[in-house]
DNA sequence: TGATCCGGCAGAGCGGTGCTCTTGAGTTCG
DNA sequence: CGAACTCAAGAGCACCGCTCTGCCGGATCA
């Protein structure tokens, strides 16, 4: 009984995969809002009503692939930082940024489903907060390990965190940057956004006729951001 | 036959500036994929086709409100700045980056149709960079006023400006930075892609869970970023 | 083994969309 | 006045998300 029903489930499982899969490569075509239901359903040799059995809605397949697409990009981010020597923390730095940009460039469509507008009426759920922080989790240590090596050294900018801020701070440093000075937190949670903010300002469009060499450009972007944390070359 | 036709073309720019508001209305409650040209016409007792004779397409339709987006941010940007004092160029950054926020956090969804991610198929036409360049005018204006003022102090980094870049700077100088050195050229170009990183971040729901007192943060922030420029308080 | 249940698929259908084409009024102007 | 033109209306096409109703076949159980 319990084999047969696993057996059961398996294919069903199967199936909500491969469901996905076609969606994903929809979606990498056509964009969001041109994802079909049953476009995805016709291509699998479907009829639209039997993807309901899978997917109760177009927004929890929409779910399914943004989960997917956080997990990738921030397997992306993983593997880049592991590729470099542990103690080169500006070198871990860049290339987490790089991979970060090289996934979103790779993959505009899911880059945008991810971190663009969210699609009108659409709600992220619960299981998208786990996901969604490995690109962070993978900044953040590198910051923390910096500092437990003892070789965070940030400019001094005469600019005073706000006390309100301190609660998120704690929850920070509990979940990503353990260890990390309070300052050191605020400012890589801004770089955090900056960093985002340039790969979307670049695939969006805002770059056209302002930056032309965006590889070179956004290096020297993140590089600053990371020197403002307290990431220092030859450290 | 000057006046007639002036007439008739008085009151096609009437309708059509009628039709914009109203789609406007109609995206600020359901957002951009959810703007329908037949709810438009609709709600204006037309017919759906009728509305064609005013925009070509939906997505025609859409650019007029993104121009009228892009106006609308940068008149607050620019209101907001012209309110300090001169001379005080933190002030007036912070203002800016103020303004900026608050109308996006006023109108999520024109700042989303704007700044997040564009409607597959859609290509920004060449009408757009013109309004899209005010609120680069402003913040980049600060910069240059602080610049000639001789209070521009920007910390030391020890990261090289890429030789590739020197075209883009070039041309950012005349265009929205006039007498900046290259490092306050380059160094606010990331800020200005920081700062709608951050704005969009909250608006687009990453800072859930992440970031609370969100006024108190951000001005942390842009006035970190506006620091790194090299603005500096009591200057 | 035979009856029963139930997951899954197909099809029809509803109300909605963007967009096109034709048709018929109303206006402007030679 | 009649011609040229503008514009609104309506019908219609192909598509969409989603629901409901049947039917089939394999798993479950008496």
């Amino acid at each position: 009984m319990n084999a047969s029903r696993t057996a059961r489930e398996r294919v069903r499982a199967e199936l909500t995969r491969e469901i996905a899969d076609t969606a994903r490569r929809h979606l990498a075509t056509e964009g969001a809002a041109g994802l079909s239901l049953r476009a995805v359903a016709r291509e699998m040799g479907m009829v639209s009503s039997a993807v309901y059995r899978y997917f109760p809605s177009r927004d929890d397949l929409l779910t399914a692939l943004i989960i997917d697409g956080y997990n990738a990009i921030g397997a992306a981010a993983e593997e880049a930082d592991s590729a470099c020597r542990r103690d080169d923390y500006p070198a871990r730095w860049l290339a987490a940024c790089r991979a970060l940009r090289a996934w979103a460039l790779a993959h505009p469509h899911e880059y945008a489903l991810v971190y663009g507008s969210p699609v009108p009426g659409y709600r992220a759920p619960e299981q998208t907060i786990g996901p969604a922080s490995r690109v962070a989790a993978v900044l953040g240590r590198i910051i923390s390990d910096a500092q437990a090596a003892g070789v965070l050294d940030p400019p001094g900018l005469g600019v005073a965190m706000p006390r309100e801020f301190a609660a998120d701070v704690g929850r920070l440093r509990e979940s990503v940057l353990p260890g990390a000075p309070d300052d050191a937190v605020a400012r890589a949670l801004a770089a955090w956004a900056g960093t985002f903010g340039m790969v979307s300002f670049e695939l969006f469009g805002q770059f056209e006729n302002v930056v032309t060499d965006r590889d070179a450009y956004y290096d020297y972007a993140v590089t600053c951001m990371g020197r403002v944390i307290g990431l220092r070359a030859g450290a």
